[in-house]
DNA sequence: TAGTGGTCTAGACCACTTG
DNA sequence: AAGTGGTCTAGACCACTAC
């Protein structure tokens, strides 16, 4: 097992060409080097390249234009947080132009509900980790998170879990669990006495309410997220190509 | 102009293996063949084969296995309206197993605000063409939808335009313009006493808010829209695959 | 060890836009 | 007409998983 893990060549030119773009080496709204003279320059090949330029396409970081060129889209950069990071809440924060950080609140063993059983596939009663964490936006509350994890899937002691860790990472740490996807559901609710005060509202508060369900390749129930979001601080925006 | 588009052969494959998908050719769960005998069965090379696999693991339709195989995710089948779907609204409509209908309310001619003039790019006055549409799940109202669209943009007469249509045929045929890219902004909210009968909802109850911008390509904004999206009734829910 | 998906290449041809 | 992105091929090698 080795603990240097070289980029692939596909990786490496899309940090390259994030970075141009987010230093303006390529200016927003012009057009960048054809495919071919990525290709020269940078020393791969035109697939290569097109694999790269088609994934900053998806998240509409260019706009390709068939025989024209590739262009900066400049309104995108501002704006988003686009897919890949709906559930990445410190991402999304950093996104919103915030300083994220996290409080881990509390965790907690308790017993499998009969709805948190059905989500995660195992026996109401099961024991559960249940996590609570607080994410800032600048120092302001914007997104309570609770999170559960059957304690079966849990390879270390359990009191040894760091709550400020990113899901992703305390799956791997703890679990040696891969997440492979994820399903959102989004609902617009009206916060609980309990929460309110974490997050700095008043009880009534309408909130946007962001249920995940994490999975792994093997189709196995990882974990169950249930979020409470300030949409009146945060903007929870998408941005998606056509095509 | 021909007016018959021969698709390609990625798109032709992806039907193909969509089909075996939806009707249990390939078993829900199980693994498919691989790459190589898929390319030999079909007769396209193995990139093709890729090229049509990884577009459906990126909506979580199948689950890949280095190593291993490919194998169909029984979950993502029930649930999903994934990402390219977020402002297909009658798309999503379905997907959460009602038969969707569109019913167009208005059709009025109005000056744009200073903030819808802010979103299109014009001057605050300028002419719009405000549509209402409400969107219905089984007969049960669950969708309004406000769009706002430059005047300036359309090449038709504005009151042959067909307020049933999807957005994106309403920009073809009146606005021989294309969608590139859309930002989504996901509000929850109160719905006021106007919108509220519509969705025969009470006044102050919440839902979610979807604004949504339209661009073209040379990152024009085309459209704004406006939407009131009952979510007691309709799921808002996503897939997304990691990596 | 055999077979799978993951990465990458070099080159061909097409469809399209711009000058 | 020249140059761009879009599509597709054939083949090589690697990393990983199962048996």
């Amino acid at each position: 097992m080795s603990l240097i893990q070289t980029k692939s060549i596909a990786e490496q030119v899309e940090e390259l060409l994030r970075g141009r773009i987010r230093d303006g080496t390529y200016v927003p709204g012009s057009r960048i080097p054809s495919e071919s003279e990525l290709s020269e320059e940078i020393g791969v090949s035109r697939a290569t390249i097109r694999t790269v330029l088609a994934k900053l396409a998806v998240i509409g970081l260019i706009l390709r234009k068939q025989g024209d060129g590739t262009y900066v889209n400049a309104r995108v950069q501002k704006v988003s947080a686009h897919l890949g990071n709906i559930w990445d809440f410190a991402c999304l924060i950093e996104s919103n132009g915030f300083a994220p950080s996290i409080q881990a609140i509390s965790r907690e063993l308790r017993q499998a509900t009969g709805k948190e059983a059905l989500g995660l596939a195992i026996e109401p009663g099961d024991e559960l980790l249940h996590l609570v964490r607080l994410f800032y936006a600048d120092e302001k509350p914007v997104i309570l998170a609770n999170n559960v994890i059957p304690v079966s899937l849990i390879c270390e002691p359990v009191d040894t879990v760091d709550g400020r860790l990113h899901i992703r990472e305390i799956l791997q740490n703890y679990c040696h669990q891969e997440i492979a996807f994820v399903i959102t559901d989004i609902r617009s609710t009206l916060i609980e006495a309990g929460e309110s005060v974490l997050l700095q509202k008043q009880p009534g508060d309408i909130i946007l309410g962001l249920d995940v369900s994490f999975y792994s390749k093997n189709n196995v129930p990882l974990v169950l997220g249930s979020n409470y979001f300030d949409d009146t601080v945060l903007r929870l925006s998408l941005v998606q190509a056509w095509n």
